[in-house]
DNA sequence: AAATTTTGACCCCGC
DNA sequence: GGCGGGGTCAAAATT
């Protein structure tokens, strides 16, 4: 075993802007999973998630109105450092993450935040990584494997499809090509339709600058064992 | 600052 | 004219 990595489990796909980085390295240290002072080496650095965009009336509301509401309604914030960082659950990790993984940890945050600590050994983390990464450089390449910019503008259940059905248009300026892709629920490729035909030659392949998952990144999902119970009213 | 994503609302069309 | 389904728009949010 080559060290652990610290994974929170979470249940629901909420934002909880109640979590710090604090927090987490406090986690982490009451856990052993980090010593207390500076990094060492073979330490992992926290990877702090970012809220997705969404429109306000969405499930998901904004990290403002969050915010505010939990300032109002609940305990107050995990004990601060000087900025409170946001955690987004990264939903394809939680659906990745194996049920198997033996939970060693309960650890409740002052707050009230109940969160699942998982020691994952990194073995097993890379293979997890691993096949994350096959899947995401299979979605990439399916859905640019024609060559051309696509600009997602809108998605909408269809009725004689259980699929999703996602509507791109070509990003080049005054191409009128759309095209309809359904997706499964693991993210392949059900149906593409084309409309349309480019006026414009393939653009150059842009390099790929999305960081690749490797063992080297500290796998950190965190989530609200509170669940369904959080919901929140205006 | 521009590009992109998300998703409810709106529009259009066929029955 | 009403209804339902599919396609598009656009505001809000983040990268």
């Amino acid at each position: 075993m080559r060290g652990s990595s610290l994974a929170v489990c979470s249940t629901t796909f909420a934002w909880h802007p109640c979590i710090t980085l604090h927090a987490i390295l406090q986690l982490q240290q009451r856990t052993g999973l980090r010593s207390a002072g500076r990094m060492q080496p073979h330490e992992k650095k926290i990877d702090v998630l970012k809220p997705l965009a969404s429109r306000p009336s969405s499930s998901f509301r904004s990290f403002q109105k969050l915010l505010r509401h939990f300032t109002a309604t609940c305990s107050p914030p995990i004990t601060v450092l000087e900025e409170t960082y946001l955690i987004r659950p990264k939903a394809t990790r939680m659906a990745l993450l194996p049920g198997d993984f033996p939970t060693q940890i309960t650890a409740t945050i002052d707050a009230g935040i109940s969160v699942e600590v998982v020691e994952v050994d990194a073995e097993h983390c890379d293979h997890v990584a691993a096949r994350q990464t096959g899947r995401r450089n299979a979605m990439t390449h399916s859905l640019s494997s024609d060559g051309y910019n696509w600009r997602k503008y809108g998605q909408k259940k269809v009725k004689r499809s259980e699929f999703p059905r996602s509507y791109y248009k070509c990003t080049h300026p005054s191409c009128p090509v759309k095209r309809k892709v359904e997706t499964t629920v693991d993210g392949q490729i059900a149906e593409i339709i084309y409309n349309g035909e480019h006026n414009h030659p393939k653009p150059h392949p842009p390099g790929n600058h999305r960081k690749p998952l490797s063992s080297a990144t500290t796998e950190i999902v965190v989530c609200d064992v509170r669940g369904s119970n959080n919901t929140m009213q205006e």
